[in-house]
DNA sequence: GGCATAAGTGTAAGCGCTTGCATCACACTC
DNA sequence: GAGTGTGATGCAAGCGCTTACACTTATGCC
């Protein structure tokens, strides 16, 4: 493997002149410049990130929390980093809790603290008091996604108007009997993420007159299965079931139109579904939902990221606002019958 | 930050005894050692991954290439890829190359070179002969999941096989009109991987002497989208349809049977589905597949890595074999009508 | 008691870079 | 022609570790 030194000899000029050459920085003139490319193209050289993070305190990566990535959202965020990240020529250190208690601490006590990173990016974590302190001990800019903590950079939506939009979407078709589902906290993930899309859809009850029921805000993990489950139960009670629901996340929406179609009810006749989300399956269940742009949120938050470390001027500053969402009108809602 | 000076300095040794006495290795006298991890303790130290790496030449890094997270199967490898190295206490740098091309140039000329890597597992990719290269000159252990690749370690399940007895099962049932849904060779990904599973399925046909018809032989992009169209095509033409599908993935399974149901088929009444996957829905849809244990994979890549570091020793070589697979029986096939 | 051997520790030389500082050559300005 | 600035370069001191080697002290054996 080629050296520094070997780049410089090759080249005629000094280690420090071609460190300046190749990294941009410090005045080169063209000539030593062409000539250290030359060189270390022949010699197949690449810098040695190591070495070169010991000496200059800059590693060119950043650290990626996840509670797992077997779940749309947090897939597709850690897709919109991860390609954020490249284009910047950084590389992304996934760290993933599994849902594992015996993994998070790894992570959390060993594995963020070893100098390896410029910065982290949490995603929907609901960190605990120790965890914090201990991503606050590494000293280099935390990002979260997906909830507010104290003192941190957040990128979020706004919870509580979404779930408010998507009721008040199904009240204006003229549902009254409407359910909802949402998520538990599987993971310690939340944030009271679920509670602020639930305290949204009762709002709009509120707002309506319309009563909300009990045993109509139901809950599951955000899976498809347990929303499955969960929903079926509800709708093959004959006695009351609800004409509409809204659901927390695109996912357990699916779940309820297939627990839906499996009890002989047709979506939208029998039943309307409104989601959260803007999952790509959105469309072929016909899926009205709100999109709430998944994999920019990743990229977001690596802008933000980028902007801390004096990579580049951050366009708007959406530091404080929410992330924007977009409401998808599509087939699975209609008035009642 | 504290350094391992200082570590040295509150214990009273020097810092080749605090280097020993945390890494394990050496001679250290237990009355010392306690001394180091009490003095480590109350400092919060923790090494630096770069200095150690850059002094030792080992950074407990794996790189892990991936055409997309996107997709279930990828997603969930590296689920378990990142569980069992979280346990080894390395890290894992994600290197997706979100199939862009201009990505997966910066990942092979670029990343991977940086030297910041014990070892790097590839996720069925179809590496190009530059690629290749590139990948021997970093002189780091390599592990493909899902492809023969000349001259490197694999990870693969058998494709031929696992196809053919998709089919023989349907065939046993008593099918007859048998279609093929496989998968298309987006990202790159292949390595003949959907060619292996066709190969499979008219092998059993051809045992059986069952015609192959070319027009159901289709391609899907392994999405329920995907499928879902295509095989609505197919199911739409009433003059002669299938009566069971072997689709090369879970998700394309998934998309076949909701085609079915869409234009009012029911399965397995009008339509029997096999899968290729393992997928947790697969339990929902009741979809008869066979399993191949992504997850698992994904750490027995880790596995393998691990022991060619020297971390710890192979168990069982599975190095020449396939990767077991296991026939999942559920209620999305039964005997045509 | 003498000597080989082993156990525990410290010293110091790197690992491959970055970067502050010094140097030098070459304009300019007055 | 002396003084001053500026751009280009090199020197060398680290960055925070690991580890070969040397050294000191205990241990075992005849």
């Amino acid at each position: 493997m080629p050296s520094i030194k070997d780049v410089a000899s090759r080249a005629g000029v000094s280690v420090a002149t071609v460190s300046r050459a190749l990294s941009g920085k410090g005045k080169v003139s063209e000539a030593s410049r062409a000539k250290v490319r030359r060189a270390a193209e022949e010699l197949g050289y690449v810098v040695s990130y190591n070495a070169s993070s010991l000496a200059s305190g800059r590693s060119r990566n950043v650290g990626f929390v996840v509670p797992t990535v077997g779940r749309w959202f947090f897939s597709t965020v850690l897709e919109g980093a991860t390609s954020a990240l490249i284009d910047a020529g950084y590389d992304l250190t996934l760290y993933n809790t599994s849902g594992q208690d015996r993994h998070r601490h790894s992570v959390f006590s060993d594995l963020l603290l070893r100098k390896r990173l410029d910065a982290v990016i949490t995603l929907t974590l609901k960190l605990r008091p120790t965890e914090l302190e201990q991503l606050r001990a590494v000293r280099k800019p935390v990002v979260a996604i997906g909830g507010l903590i104290p003192g941190i950079d957040t990128i979020r939506v706004d919870d509580f108007n979404i779930a408010a939009l998507a009721a008040e979407h199904l009240i204006s078709l003229g549902h009254r009997d409407i359910a909802f589902l949402g998520g538990t906290e599987e993971f310690e993930v939340d944030f009271k993420l679920g509670s602020a899309r639930e305290d949204g859809y009762e709002f709009a009850m509120d707002q309506a007159e319309l009563p909300v029921r009990r045993e109509w805000l139901i809950t599951a993990d955000f899976t498809v299965q347990g929303a499955y489950q969960k929903v079926r139960n509800v709708l093959a009670n004959p006695r009351h079931r609800p004409t509409a629901f809204v659901c927390a996340s695109d996912e357990m929406a699916f779940g309820a139109i297939l627990a839906a179609r499996d009890l002989g009810l047709s979506v939208p006749g029998d039943l309307s579904v409104v989601g959260i989300d803007g999952h790509e399956l959105g469309e072929m269940f016909g899926l009205t939902t709100i999109d709430q742009h998944a994999a920019r949120q990743g990229a977001a938050a690596v802008s933000k990221v980028l902007a801390i470390l004096g990579e580049h001027e951050l366009e708007h500053d959406p530091t404080d606002g929410f992330f924007p969402t977009e409401f998808v009108a599509r087939s699975s809602t209609a008035p009642p019958a």
